[in-house]
RNA sequence: GCGCCUGUAGCUCAACCGGAUAGAGCAUCGGCCUUCUAAGCCGACGGUUGCAGGUUCGAGUCCUGCCGGGCGCGCCA
């Protein structure tokens, strides 16, 4: 609707622009919005009072020229001008009529649009280590990530979902250390387990998977292990006394002995993000893996390709990337004095990969943490001889939970909840998809657990939920009551729904398309769910100042078409945030 | 110290990339179930948009400075 208005606007202005604008000025493309009081009419377009200047006249008597220039068309019933030069526009009933009507027709695909049918892109998220289960903090990237994946899929894009796994470099080698350490105990060796390893109960589950697998074969004497490491904090430096136990595992276990600790380590801990990803309704389309970057010499081809255009450097021992020519604020290592390669250098290299597999636009949604991580990876796509325009980074800011009003300590020792599976599992999926989604990802989140859980009108996702399962149950009872509907019937007398309720609510659905177009180009799912409270307060409010199952069966027709058309946005709008629509509550 | 985000009603947040009288929910107070689900509805109360300037027809929105909050600033990822 919006669109078509905006269309009409191109053309008023087209027509008359001669007139109007010296020939140099550069015309803009009308945009029109929907009015806030309905004294205004239904949209209103500021293009007047935008070609004041250019045009050097007074912006009514611009309005008034494009008024006279509108095109005449049957979805607007008048203009009028009014203010400082707004043009409003007020629609004729037919116009919304002819919406619900669509709505009915298209079903699911309602407020769809194939904008963006020529675009691939790349949604990058969660992406959490994989050293342990995914905590809440990443179920918000998890939630964001797969709604503005849906979003963009809405509007048309070719959307592929990805999860890099990080399972190159020192933190998998510090995962197979907690691991077999672990496991030595359970092979009756007394240790004292290192403050920077990984602590928590999964990884006693992994180390016992193996010791049932490979009984005592992997076991060696503690003693030899601890002989000349370097003390652990407080008194010495935790990272030297960690890449210490890490070289001398290396050393007392044989490469394939080395490797099945850590490839089984990594498979459990992979499985079980995978799965808590799935229950979570969040599906990707593919784990890429880091190692295979290095396996493949991407990593090398890289570092290589940035050497011949003179980027890299020697400093130290190490070599550099000058990632300031590129707007970074430091240059950055690549390879580090003991020949290790950094995670930069696999950081560009995947995003390099990324764009060679075809995709226009790369989207990755990351923690807030990792701001200082952008102007890398652009730097490095720069670097590579690609538009740094084609990477767009989403922060998500952290979530913090509270439970009746007080912040819950999420430190894994406080017994507190941590996980993500243990959040779904306390709120249940619909609630915590809703939630954290339910603010801007830019800011900072309250996540009221109380809130979640409760089953009354404060919780927004039991609100429209209800109002959903309440138009069910309305359909429900046709029969029970000895009625029909007839949906054809019903579209033809739309007009009969005059009340203000009835105009209310079709204006609002009216909305729909527009504002998903909105929440996918601003990449801002919380569009959807404001949208979907109030679609769902219109109907409420509806329900309670009228009777669908009336007598005048005409007027039962137009009625039942429009909460049935209420019915489908509302699931359209709930299925794109990964939510339920229960049928009954 | 530098960089990014942020500051709107008592609380949690909106305000459609500058538009017309800044809106919801919660909380508080008062109403509505012999009628399709009260997980609902209606009404009242509540504001110098952190502060000070600037830009223009017009600023919560853009610019500058100050004040407060969050996050980052590794040869970790």
């Amino acid at each position: 609707m919006k669109a078509q208005i905006e269309e009409l606007f191109a053309q008023a202005l087209a027509a008359c622009k001669d007139g109007l604008l010296p020939d140099s000025t550069d015309v803009p493309v009308p945009v029109v919005e929907r009015t806030r009081d309905v004294k205004h009419g239904d949209f209103a377009c500021n293009i007047a009072m935008v070609l004041a200047k250019p045009a050097r006249k007074n912006p009514r008597t611009i309005a008034e020229t494009l008024v006279a220039a509108f095109p005449t068309v049957d979805m607007v019933k008048r203009l009028e001008i009014a203010g400082p030069g707004f043009i409003n526009v007020h629609l004729s009933a037919a116009a919304y009529h002819a919406q619900v009507a669509d709505i009915l027709r298209m079903g699911d695909d309602f407020g769809t649009s194939q904008r963006y049918a020529n675009t691939r892109v790349l949604v990058e998220f969660v992406s959490a280590n994989p050293t342990g289960p995914l905590h809440v903090g990443h179920g918000r990237l998890a939630a964001y990530g797969a709604t503005v994946a849906n979003l963009l899929a809405a509007v048309g894009y070719g959307v592929h979902r990805e999860y890099y796994v990080n399972d190159a470099g020192r933190q998998m080698d510090i995962l197979a250390l907690s691991t077999w350490l672990r496991y030595l105990v359970l092979c009756g060796e007394e240790l004292e387990f290192p403050s920077n390893g990984y602590r928590g109960e999964y990884i006693t589950r992994i180390a016992r998977q193996i010791y049932d697998q490979d009984s005592d074969r992997l076991h060696r004497p503690a003693d030899m292990l601890n002989e000349d490491i370097p003390p652990d904090a407080p008194t010495g430096d935790k990272d030297e006394h960690i890449d210490a136990l890490v070289e001398r595992m290396r050393h007392m276990l044989s490469d394939e002995d080395y490797r099945e600790v850590l490839d089984i380590s990594l498979a459990s801990i992979l499985a079980d993000i995978r799965d808590d990803l799935q229950a979570f309704g969040v599906p990707i389309d593919h784990f890429f893996s880091e190692r295979t970057l290095y396996e493949s010499g991407r990593v090398d081809e890289v570092i290589e390709g940035l050497e011949q255009k003179g980027l890299i450097y020697r400093k130290d021992g190490a070599r550099w990337f000058r990632a300031t020519r590129f707007g970074d604020e430091k240059d950055r290592v690549v390879v580090r004095e003991n020949g290790q390669k950094t995670y930069i250098a696999s950081d560009i290299a995947y995003h390099h990969d990324k764009r060679r597999r075809g995709n226009d636009l790369l989207l990755d949604i990351l923690g807030s943490d990792h701001h200082g991580y952008v102007a890398r990876v652009r730097a490095g796509l720069e670097a590579m001889g690609d538009s740094a325009d084609r990477l767009e980074v989403r922060l998500v800011q952290f979530a913090v939970l509270y439970r009746g009003g007080e912040k819950v300590q999420m430190s894994t020792r406080s017994g507190e909840f941590v996980t993500l599976r243990q959040l779904r599992e306390e709120v249940g999926n619909d609630a915590a998809r809703f939630f954290y989604v339910m603010r801007s990802n830019d800011q900072h989140l309250d996540f009221d657990l109380e809130l979640a859980k409760s089953r009354s009108n404060d919780n927004p996702v039991y609100y429209i939920q209800y109002a959903h399962a309440r138009i069910c149950s309305v359909f429900r009872q046709i029969e029970d009551k000895g009625l029909a509907w007839d949906q054809d019937q019903g579209i033809k007398v739309l007009a009969m729904l005059s009340e203000n309720h009835e105009q209310s609510l079709i204006t609002t659905l009216s909305r729909y398309p527009e504002m998903l177009m909105l929440a996918a180009d601003n990449r801002a799912p919380q569009h959807l769910v404001h949208y979907l409270r109030e679609l769902a307060n219109d109907f409420h409010t509806y329900y309670n100042a009228h009777q669908f199952l009336v007598d005048d069966k005409n007027l039962r027709d137009a009625r039942l078409t429009l909460i049935a058309a209420t019915r489908q946005v509302i699931r359209n709008g709930l299925h794109l945030l990964g939510v339920s629509a229960p049928e009954s509550m």
